[in-house]
Parts: C-alpha cells; structure tokens; sequence
DNA sequence: TATTGTTATACTCTATAACTATA
DNA sequence: TATAGTTATAGAGTATAACAATA
C-alpha cells in the first residue's frame, strides 16, 4: 500500500506528483497523508473548533474556560483545598495559584484559612462569583447547543460514551 | 433546579453543604457541577490522554506530534511552499518557521528555492527524512490501535463523524 | 501595492524545583 | 519528615506587527 497524495482513494490516476517534482502542489488540492486516519487528528481540530466558541462566548465576561471550570468546581465544592481543585481540575498546584490570584483580585473567589490546618485555604464564591457563575452557565449551555446543534440527544452520548473510552491506558490516574 | 453538589442527582439527602460550610469536601467525592455535561470537557480530556500517548510513542524518535504532522504533509506535496503548509497545519505563517529550522538543522527537511517565484521555498524531504518518517508512521500506527483499542471499526467511524460536525459554524475556514 | 519568508516580541498554558509555614 | 501554598523560572505552542526581497 502506497500513501495517498490526495485524499480520495481511487478515481482515474491524476497527472503523476513525479511530473510536476520541483513544481508547487495546487492550490487547494493539498493531501494530508495519513492524518486524516488518526482518531487523535479529529479529536484536536474538534478540539480547536469547539474551544474557539466556548472561548468566544464566555470572553463577554472575561472568562477562559479554563477559569470557568474552576468556578464550576468551586461552586459545586465549598471549602475545597487549593490541593483538592488542583486535582480534580488536573493541574499542578503552582498552576493553580496565579488563576486563583486572578479570580481573587477580580472579587469572584475567596482563600479563607482554614480553621482545622493553618497550611491550608478553603475556596469559596463570593457573592459576585456566584452571580457571574450563573450567567456564565446559561451562556455556556447556549454555545453547547450551538456547537452540538448538529447532533441528536442520542449522537451526542454515543459520542461522549466513545471519546471517553479513548486512550484508558493513559487514564489511569 | 438546584446545582448537583455530586454527580448522582438522586438518591437520600446526603449531609447538607451548609453542615459544613466551612469544612473540607471528603476527598474522593470531589464534584464536577456541570462539566461533565458538556461535550468539550470530554473532547478536551480525550484530546490530552491521546497527545500524551501520541508524544510519549514519538518521543522514541525526538519527535513532537506538530512536527510530526508536518513531515505527513510535506511527504504528500512535495515542493509545497511553506505558506501553502501553514494553511494546511493550521498555523500562522511566522509559526511555520522555527518548525520548519529545528527539521532542516536536523537533516530531515530542505527548503529549495523555487524556480518560478524566487520569494517561495519549496519542501522537500530529504532521504533520512522520508526514513525517518516510515519509522514514525509504524510508531503512530501502533499508538492509534492502542488509544482506540476498546472502540470497534464501526464505533471509531462513528466517532470520528460525531466530532467532524462539531461546531460547524466555527470551521467555515 | 501585495505576497513570501523572516524576525522580534509577547502571550497563554503548563510544569519543575526550591522556599515557607505549618503539620 | 511530609504537606499546602507560593515563588521563580522555563519551555511549548501560538500569534501579531514590522521588515526585506520579490512579484
């Protein structure tokens, strides 16, 4: 088995690559090889695509998904260690501190010492943080129809069932 | 319709949050609120558990899944100009360039000035790099059938179409 | 004027290692 | 000794803006 130059597989043969070696590819007729064979290649352009929305659509409040997450998990958590988001948001503690500073400095989260060891913080909401949250939540759950509007109910878990199964190896964590 | 403080929605009153409002969430029962209801959380964690395999397999050979990808395409198109690549790999221009030297210092790649545009630079591998890349592509070969071993031929062909018609109004591109 | 490749620069996200204060 | 948070630092990966050579 040879690679294809272009993507389709048969078809009448094409003026040969060799004809034209030192010459430029045409225009929009640019093969990716194999690429478009590799699970992993969908996953990131989807990635790409899907986070460009979300991005786009919670950068009206000046949110990252990155921080929203957190907030997300705060919200669900009250108290929760700095230690304990880390973890449940897969990053390293250090990572974690200059997003906290953010939403600290923005008034959306508080660090309050926690009573039991003097080492840790507890993360709360603040009043501001919740309200945000909740608007950031109803434009989240806009751009998930939006990006999944193609999809049916039932698409949509059979996807998720999959892209969850990718990879268990690396999941053991 | 109050948030999930865990991720089962029914089942008896567990101890009420403000019990202990102030207290350490157990750990182990760290909630996620409404991540897991959206399809980028899943697409986001697949896509690192996939990357961090596809590097770890390439890192055999020093090299990195971007750098990887262009190799494919170049081997596809020969003569490609590098704007052409950029377009293909998604990348600015300007980001194309210390891609392009780290595979050129390497013997790998050679950019040939074109004949009919003296701006242009034509792509070409170079034999260690057509050498290099068949090791690679057995390499990714074997990545993919171990990050996509638990889904059958049909499930990753359903997969990969549920992740294509991903937001759709972000790829008009 | 417009395009190709390049450079300088900067921004985001992430991690490792070492420090501090507690435990 | 070990752990929680912090700091300093660095490395990918990416982009924008400006420049030189060429079209």
């Amino acid at each position: 088995m040879s690679n294809n130059v272009t993507t389709t597989e048969k078809g009448p043969a094409r003026s040969r690559a060799a004809t034209r070696s030192a010459a430029t590819p045409p225009a929009g007729e640019i093969g990716l090889g194999m690429l478009p064979e590799l699970i992993g290649y969908h996953v990131r352009l989807a990635q790409m695509a899907v986070f460009a929305d979300f991005e786009r659509s919670l950068g009206t409040l000046d949110l990252s998904p990155g921080l929203f997450g957190l907030l997300v998990i705060i919200e669900a958590n009250p108290g929760l260690r700095q230690i304990q988001l880390a973890a449940a948001a897969r990053l390293d503690r250090s990572t974690l501190v200059p997003a906290l500073d953010k939403l600290e400095a923005r008034g959306l989260v508080e660090r309050r010492a926690a009573p039991d060891d003097r080492r840790s913080n507890g993360l709360f909401l603040t009043r501001p943080g919740a309200g945000l949250l909740q608007r950031a939540k109803a434009i989240v759950r806009d751009h998930e129809q939006r990006i999944a509007g193609a999809l049916s109910a039932e698409e949509r878990a059979v996807l998720v069932r999959c892209l969850d199964r990718l990879a268990p190896e690396v999941r053991e964590s």
